[in-house]
DNA sequence: CTGAAAGCGCTTACAG
DNA sequence: CTGAAAGCGCTTACAG
């Protein structure tokens, strides 16, 4: 490998001054800039970021906990992420998350890195991490969902107000029995949109939403939607916990109980996938701005690492609803 | 931070032999393992990679190059990638690759931090990724797609065979005007899938393939979609090139045109995404296995670490047909 | 603006 | 088996 001090030789420079070229913000003159910057061109140098980092004691890198969980959208998001991370002079690390206790290991070796700060987009997200990071002061920034008893700085979206305009919509739209369809995994973010949801249906209702908790999973859901529309008093509108879960539920709905939708059963997901807007599903959603959750986690992140203060944010923006054809 | 200085102070050793402790098969008593080790957990230590990597030459990170491309099926595999990296003692540094010239500058940054290797799992990858990587001598393998022109390590499904396949089966099935729909991303893995199931279709049909080429995203495939499905003499069995390419015809087919599947039409798929088992779906499709496919991927690129040889292995592995109901 | 030198936190011959 | 020392490739006061 090409280092400085072979630059320095050939552009008639001391290894220092190269060195200087490359940092942001150092003093040199235009003349041996561009002379330098030839050398270095001509012998394709890169300024190694290991040594570099071992003495600015900053990493560049950002670790990504990303969820495991077979979900439709998050590879745009993850690639959104990190070219927004990259463009900001980052890089990101992925910290592969596994929910199950003897895989917990892996955690520590993620360390010998030293990540500046972690990008957590993980649901199911243990104490572990989270001490891991404290113990050396690693900022961390919750992505879209945050985990119970969690206290970090986060960017999501307005889930409480999500649930309460999914009450409104559902009221508005005729809905006699309205129900909330969830999975199995606790998050901070799910609970307050049940209880916007179960508040606003309470109100205005004057008794207390339908509830059912399932699997997250397509294929392991199904068994307990299709017994809940099995039942005699089904719920007739139904807003669902992610848009996979609402899928599900207009499949089991029509090729298992031979349900129309919207007439017979009012459906109302949360996300906004690709797949909400194919054309055999044409699904009334609440869209999340992903793409604002991912500038502002950043932005969020980046901050704190250059005040080098712990001060978290905890930033919430509002969804949208995308009207489609599984309401009236 | 602290230190192997902080540790050896500690155990009442010198820095190198908390060192040695740390270092694979160097030679130690196990009393003073144990006794480093000890002093090691109490302080929390951790080595610092940077720092090993500038002395060992190895960074032990794999970049990844993935697609932009909204696909739902590579956030698993992606996971996985990552996880069984982590075990091997690697982690993952992402590549963000755009496709638009204007950004390509942004790749060379990333070889700042001398990535070990390279996996890279998008189909269009251009020569520019090559030559960085040929330059720093950093070896390559390509998952599950190899690229035109493209000349390094591979792990790929063995897709003319599965062309050959699919001809066979839409032949079995009674199928009168076979056809191929694909994307525009030109791939040599698509080219020999092409080439397998027109070959076979002439060999059985005595006459070519029909040939569709749209766009791989759903919503801009429709339209040359539906408009091959009004035309009068349709085809009446497709091979698709992807999962998301068959749905995307299974939709247009039923909404946009009210044909019955697989009455009116055949469909086969390509891939066995999660949403070819829905319900609504029940796509007969080619499964690739991309877990093994990943697996590989890693042992023929750790391999090539290991034996410093430049030597490149091309590995191709079988699809399975999943029958489902979109054939007869 | 620039050079010489110390230091970041490790690994690895080299002695003992 | 273990310690002292050199070196990996940078950055950054410190002088000039």
């Amino acid at each position: 490998m090409v280092t400085s001090r072979d630059v320095a030789k050939l552009a008639g420079v001391s290894q220092s001054t190269v060195s200087r070229v490359f940092v942001e913000g150092s003093s040199c003159s235009e003349k041996t800039k561009t002379k330098v910057m030839q050398a270095a061109k001509a012998l394709n140098y890169r300024p190694n970021s290991f040594a570099r980092s071992l003495t600015t004691q900053e990493s560049r890198l950002i670790g990504l906990v990303f969820p495991d969980a077979e979900y439709p959208l998050h590879m745009k998001t993850l690639q959104l992420l990190s070219s927004t991370l990259q463009a900001r002079g980052y890089s990101a690390v992925l910290i592969p998350w596994q929910y199950d206790d003897h895989n917990q290991h892996s955690i520590p070796n993620i360390f010998n890195y030293r990540v500046d700060g972690v990008i957590a987009a993980s649901a199911q997200f243990n104490n572990h991490l989270y001490e891991e990071c404290q113990q050396f002061s690693i900022p961390i920034v919750q992505f879209a969902r945050v985990a119970h008893n969690s206290n970090s700085s986060f960017a999501i979206s307005d889930n409480y107000n999500a649930g309460k305009m999914a009450a409104e919509k559902l009221k508005t739209a005729g809905v006699k029995r309205p129900a909330y369809l969830t999975g199995n995994i606790p998050t901070l973010t799910n609970s307050e949109r049940w209880r916007g949801f179960n508040d606003t249906v309470l109100q205005l209702y004057g008794h207390a939403a339908g509830l059912l908790e399932t699997n997250y999973d397509y294929e392991q859901a199904l068994p307990l939607i299709s017994q809940m529309l099995d039942q005699a008093n089904r719920p007739d509108g139904i807003f669902c916990s992610t848009d996979l879960l609402a899928i599900a539920l207009i499949d089991s709905a029509r090729h298992q109980h031979q349900l129309r939708i919207p007439d017979d059963l009012q459906v109302l997901g949360f996300d906004d996938i690709p797949q909400a807007a194919w054309l055999n599903y044409q699904l009334t959603t609440f869209k999340q701005d992903f793409e604002r959750l991912a500038l502002e986690s950043i932005n969020i992140l980046l901050a704190q690492l250059s005040q080098q203060t712990s001060h978290q944010t905890q930033l919430m923006i509002p969804v949208q609803l995308i009207e489609r054809s599984t309401t009236r």
